[in-house]
DNA sequence: ATCTATTTATAAAA
DNA sequence: TTTTTATAAATAGAT
């Protein structure tokens, strides 16, 4: 149904397979509340797309515990308990994952080793050492990298005290020239003051227009 | 889509209610397949016919205890009862543990180290000096033990050499003798055989009874 | 997202 | 029932 027939097989264009996927989504779901309206059934429906949203639908007025519940039930297959011992199996399973790690763990440390044979303790002994061999290399390297970052920022802290020494002369020297400026100033204001306004003379320098 | 158009609602004759029931359930589990294998995804569908019957579908290579597991997990309802949820609560537990005892496997055997600051590194190299010294004083002890072991099997070395040197001598006595008294032997055996048997003579001691 | 030619699903009839 | 068939509904591809 649709322009074209198209065959049941995976769609490679994830674009257009999710366009499908969001049609056929809500088709599957408007199907599954008209069957359970006209026939008066109860649906659950669960789909989780290959990005991994979820959708479901659960005929109104039930929910999906109680249909799974029934299903459960009338099935004869055990679902409740089938998924109880998986979770129990992998429980143990990880468990004694961790027992294996817990025991690696406390021989590097050099805990409950009364067990091990002359052999085990070697092997020990050598992963401890190859254990500290990387850290001090590491630590070597830490050593290091500070070292130059500390040279680094001695040469810039020394770069900076020069910059901030020149600057200090140079605003030094300014401001003596300012003061002989602003004397200069001081004294064409005055003769100003004695004289009317269209026969004044501006300085060419615009910072030094006259402050009235 | 029929002959005629229907409306969404109940349908009261019992027949009709089946025959539609039948007729649509088969397409919206066609429609389940189809979206299943056109846009990769998991459905799982259960339908419970009014009159009690079961019908469900799960999208091949997955089951129903996987997609209602996945759906509990991402939609954060509560489809499980609570032991489950303590289930699922444990293997967190325990998944975390592991990795945090992993990370510190692989700290201790120098992997993975790069991210470690100076302190860190530091610690982790107090721990694996601690480790190596538990170990050499292990090894240490096992190193006397075998010593002092060695040293006693050497004494009863010793002593079963004496002893087994004492027996040589004894046997090689009891040899000469036994030669003596076999000689006798062969007299006697020289001398019955030329008499009749019921006038022979047994020796006392059984083990050295007349071999024929 | 919306449109529409076409396929598909199915209501009613047989 | 199941099958057939006219029609409604769904949707693939285009816009």
């Amino acid at each position: 149904m649709g322009r074209g027939k198209i065959e049941i097989k995976r769609i490679e264009n994830p674009s257009n397979r999710h366009v499908t996927y969001t049609k056929r989504r809500n088709g599957i779901i408007k199907k599954a509340t008209e069957i359970s309206v006209l026939c008066d059934a109860k649906v659950s429906l669960v789909i989780l797309s290959s990005s991994g949203k979820i959708h479901d639908f659960c005929s109104p007025s039930t929910s999906l515990i109680e249909i799974l519940d029934l299903y459960h039930r009338s099935s004869g297959k055990r679902l409740w308990d089938a998924k109880h011992e998986n979770l129990r199996n992998e429980i143990d399973r990880i468990k004694k994952e961790n027992d294996n790690m817990q025991i690696q763990l406390r021989h590097l440390k050099g805990e409950d080793i009364t067990s091990l044979n002359p052999r085990e303790l070697i092997l020990l002994e050598e992963a401890l050492e190859n254990g500290a061999s990387s850290i001090r290399e590491m630590q070597m390297d830490c050593w290091r990298m500070a070292r130059k970052k500390n040279k680094d920022l001695e040469e810039e802290n020394k770069d900076l005290q020069f910059t901030l020494h020149q600057q200090e002369q140079e605003m030094a020297m300014e401001a003596a020239s300012r003061d002989l400026e602003d004397d200069y100033a001081q004294r064409v204001r005055d003769y100003n003051s004695q004289m009317p306004l269209a026969f004044r003379v501006q300085p060419i320098q615009p910072n030094l227009q006259e402050r009235i």
